[in-house]
DNA sequence: CTGAAAGCGCTTACAG
DNA sequence: CTGAAAGCGCTTACAG
């Protein structure tokens, strides 16, 4: 079918182990049979077989990547970035969608294994256990990324979340609000469930307000159940003024819900929310939220990967800056 | 490092032709080798090479997909349908960001080369005389997905655009409106752009309407795109009373833009979107749109790859059908 | 039912 | 500077 190195080998009238010298750079030829080889190559219009290359090397070049649902524009914008800086360097990368089910996951962790990926990444939830194991007996590198685990040789890559969600919170605070309520995620998701909300009460509590009197309700990260949650604060917390959402998907569902039962945002509630996903931008007022470098993340977590398996170096944790992004849903009160 | 057919073969007192008969549910060996074998396996948690395999079997049950962009809400629904159908098959999918560059594309397209991938799925936008070219160099089966080519050869997956956009349209006629205007992609763009402008505009000449003097304007598929054809056209033709955009994004652009400007949606102006992205429900009122399945048509298009990787068979293309997913941003006018 | 051997398409000591 | 040969971890005729 295609040609095989052995053909070029025989075009140019040298050995197989000259053509893969002159191919891979490696000191040992002529000027003259280096032309010679490339000739053929050109000829031939040869490629050479990635596979039989990974056999001998034991490295595929490919990484594989492992999200609870690939379709969500949060996981998208990580696995951008993830991509743009596997593909620069030379890495492809074969994506897993876990729908957060365990049986799945390991189903997946066995693939890769048997594929001979070179490192994986782990995006957002939790490194359960069973996972470890398997990822341990891959021998393999490992980077996570939007989440982080008790285990010290992987390193991860995100945002502080109680940062993140204090500064949301004092950000509301400073804009002269004083019923604060938050719409999180589960308060036993250890990741991004109880960081944030305890990060919240944090920055109530060192400004003075009595942080458990304030409403926190479970928007399970999804727009449905920001509509829900904002739909049960709103009734039976009329008073709050500015709602902090601990995701743009429940934040804009909060909006949705304040406008459907006539609320003007951000005139008489103001909503701040969290991620900075591409839809923040698109709501109308536009969403005040704060961003995580999401492809940043994604880039970075690809790069130390990368890194880990050329250099066999173990690479550091990294805390990434999150930042408030002001547009048009909270307003000043006095 | 990892144990090998040989470790097993030796533990088991066999030979690897044996354990690789057993290993692959070929006929000729005894219940109680089998049974060595097994425990062999289990014993070395054994697990084979996929690298090693697809070498001597020229199959690497690996699909590699081209999109123009991986981050986009679009793509990434139609990824999800792939890597769904594909690993209930047993494949794996390599994802490729083409950022719509040629030089980036056709670099993918020899990497996917060299790694041996299966088959291809290219997703949205024109596949280039070039692109074909190389394609066919490879000698593998590729299907398109949300686009389509003169290549008789290549199956493709995707929605009538022409007869959308005319439903889209002929939905706003049938709600009463007369004064109609278009957002659409570069009338240039043969698989997204013209063929939805000339559905809306037989769609409005079916119905007595002259459909030259309807404002068509480009919305280049993108929110930004939308906000400033809205504000151009709101300018430019204040008596519209409804606006399709050909595109979710471009849609909630002009909500934006008509909310920025006071003007009520859908009282004032009606709006009806194409594609049915999650935000189409995410924004208030909801957008009326029709809807692409976009995930099902991944899902086909992998199935339909898949198929002719296994059966050498052609498949046939495929045209899914669309919806008019009525939500609240078409208001009925007399 | 089972094994020895060739071969998939490469890379890499080793020898010259 | 160059080639013959072994080997990566499998599968698959072929022979028994």
């Amino acid at each position: 079918m295609s040609a095989t190195i052995k053909d070029v080998a025989k075009l140019a009238g040298v050995s197989v182990a000259t053509v893969s010298r002159v191919l891979n750079d490696l000191p040992g030829y002529s000027e003259e049979t280096r032309i010679r080889v490339m000739n053929a190559v050109a000829e031939l219009r040869y490629q050479p077989n990635a596979i039989a290359r990974g056999l001998v090397n034991k490295r595929t070049q490919t990484i594989g990547v492992l999200f609870p649902s690939v379709s969500s524009a949060f996981s998208s914008e990580i696995l951008h970035g993830i991509e743009e800086a596997a593909q620069e360097q030379g890495y492809s990368v074969v994506v897993c969608n876990t729908a957060e089910d365990g049986k799945r996951t390991m189903k997946y962790l066995q693939v890769l294994r048997e594929k001979q990926v070179d490192g994986i990444i782990y995006s957002s939830g939790v490194l359960k256990e069973e996972y470890h194991q398997a990822l341990q007996a891959m021998a393999i590198p490992v980077v996570l990324v939007a989440t982080k685990s008790e285990y010290a040789d992987i390193p991860y890559v995100k945002v502080d979340d109680h940062q993140a969600a204090y500064d949301a919170c004092a950000y509301l605070i400073r804009r002269g609000h004083r019923r604060i309520a938050m719409i999180g995620g589960p308060a036993h998701d250890v990741i991004a469930g109880e960081p944030r909300i305890a990060g919240f009460r944090a920055a109530l509590a060192d400004h003075g307000l009595p942080p458990d009197e304030a409403p926190v309700l479970d928007g399970r990260f999804i727009f449905a159940g920001g509509c829900e949650a904002a739909e049960e604060l709103l009734r039976q917390a009329p008073e709050v003024t500015a709602v902090f959402a601990a995701g743009d998907e429940m934040a804009i569902g909060v909006i949705s819900t304040a406008a459907r039962l006539g609320i003007a945002v951000p005139a008489q509630l103001s909503v701040i929310g969290y991620d900075n996903l591409k839809l923040a931008e698109m709501c109308y007022p536009p969403l005040t939220t704060v961003a995580q470098p999401l492809a940043e993340m994604g880039r970075l977590a690809a790069a130390k990967l990368i890194a880990r398996i050329e250099t066999g170096q173990p690479e550091a944790s990294e805390i990434l800056p999150h930042q408030v992004m002001e547009r048009g849903t909270v307003s000043t009160r006095e």
